[in-house]
DNA sequence: AAAATAAAACTGACATGTCAGATGTCAGGA
DNA sequence: TCCTGACATCTGACATGTCAGTTTTATTTT
């Protein structure tokens, strides 16, 4: 005897839906956001989408200005930083911890993930590739074995998706990082934690360094980030 | 010209209202809370109400069970562990971060912070003391210049928030805490940081023993947590 | 033209009402 | 005594409406 799985609230779906827009590229980074038109765009009221867009701001996804209005969020370059050390912080404890808890099994979490990156690279799918790069930071707060680590992670990896996304997009840069995440493999199975957070701050600090440079290009410029740039927000969004 | 502060709002009031309430023991830990009643009893409407409590359960200050209610939260005594695990992930890598960008400055914060906790201690003015314990541990992340960290410790902190005012009067703990905290700069100021995530950790853990022996003191029980408990949840609350 | 200003159109904040689902009550049947 | 099930009464989820603050646009004034 089971339990019936409750069917997700509309705000649930709601928040899902524009949490994958913000970071599938759907919406631009400082994008003005209109619960009223959301609200119309989903045939939903504005009750749900305005407790979503509470929601996402909590996660650092958009930006509400009182009375003024609702925003995808964006990035200074000081913020960025900010971000990466953070994620550092955060995987190096995730790290320690699973490796204490269960070295084997986070060994081959990592593999099994690895050969998955490798096989999407290979086929030269890079939406899904890049779908096992996220999941592989995932397996160390799924063995870390501690649940507001994990929700901490979950709370800075939404907006490092998003940005991710937008400028992951080069063979390049996508061969190294590849590289970054094997040697991390290596060096934890040599027991060498030291050298495996090494590899992560490197990891974290390359990505850093292309986006500060480039971010202009995803974010509406200040200029018009006002209302008449809000009619063109009629992008279909599906629940 | 200063920009006049917008006056807060209900939301936000309210969300600082409540969260008071729950770290200062108006209620008991797992009490139900009915968004009607809240608001009644605030005088104002539902919304803000309802907007206050989506908001502390990010903070995980309460449970929402769909169409069930609305709990103060509780701890199991894995989450506890969990819970005390974080912080000192947090703090640890806040005193490295503050110490990196500026230990002195780190250091003579400490120190005041001390000398008020101290002060307050000969005055046996055991709350306020409380206060400074807090606002102590709140300096690593003022002095890290991460909001990112910050914001972390924020979340976990209510909890903590919560659980120390329920289980700190006792002279005896008292007194082992702020020896600890007195240790903590010492290690600083002997540049043995090493040391000082020691004591750290050793801080946590003595209050983690404490607390899970006690929990049942503090958390209504399962029997009643039901809709009779609620009758009594007329608290005067204030905005 | 340009600058000041009045009007219109927008925003999110909040109030209120409705409803489905969950729970407690209690009568009536074993 | 122990069920059992209709029904009253809770809950939060969501829809709708109003309003004050803010921005844009239209209008007047210089």
């Amino acid at each position: 005897m089971k339990a019936l799985k409750r069917s997700k609230s509309l705000t649930e779906r709601t928040v899902e839906t524009l949490r994958n827009a913000i970071i599938n590229e759907d919406f631009m980074l400082g994008e003005p956001l209109s619960e009223t038109l959301l609200a119309e765009s989903l045939g939903i009221s504005k009750s749900p989408v305005r407790e979503a867009l509470a929601q996402l701001k909590a996660e650092g996804l958009v930006t509400i200005i009182p009375q003024k209005g609702t925003f995808v969020f964006t990035l200074t370059p000081k913020e960025q930083k900010e971000l990466s050390q953070m994620r550092f912080v955060l995987e190096t404890a995730a790290l320690d911890l699973a490796y204490e808890i269960n070295r084997d099994k986070l060994i081959k979490a990592l593999k099994d993930n690895l050969t998955a990156m490798q096989s999407q690279l290979a086929k030269d799918d890079l939406d899904k590739y890049l779908v096992f790069d996220g999941s592989f930071h995932i397996v160390l707060f799924d063995l870390c074995d501690n649940s507001y680590l994990r929700d901490a992670y979950n709370q800075v990896s939404g907006k490092h998706s998003a940005l991710r996304l937008r400028s992951a997009r080069r063979p390049k840069h996508i061969e190294k990082t590849y590289a970054d995440h094997e040697a991390f493999v290596v060096c934890i199975e040599k027991d060498d934690l030291a050298g495996a957070k090494e590899i992560l701050k490197a990891h974290f600090s390359r990505f850093d360094d292309y986006f500060r440079e480039n971010i202009d290009k995803f974010a509406v410029s200040n200029a018009s980030s006002t209302r008449k740039a809000r009619s063109q927000q009629n992008r279909r969004l599906k629940l």
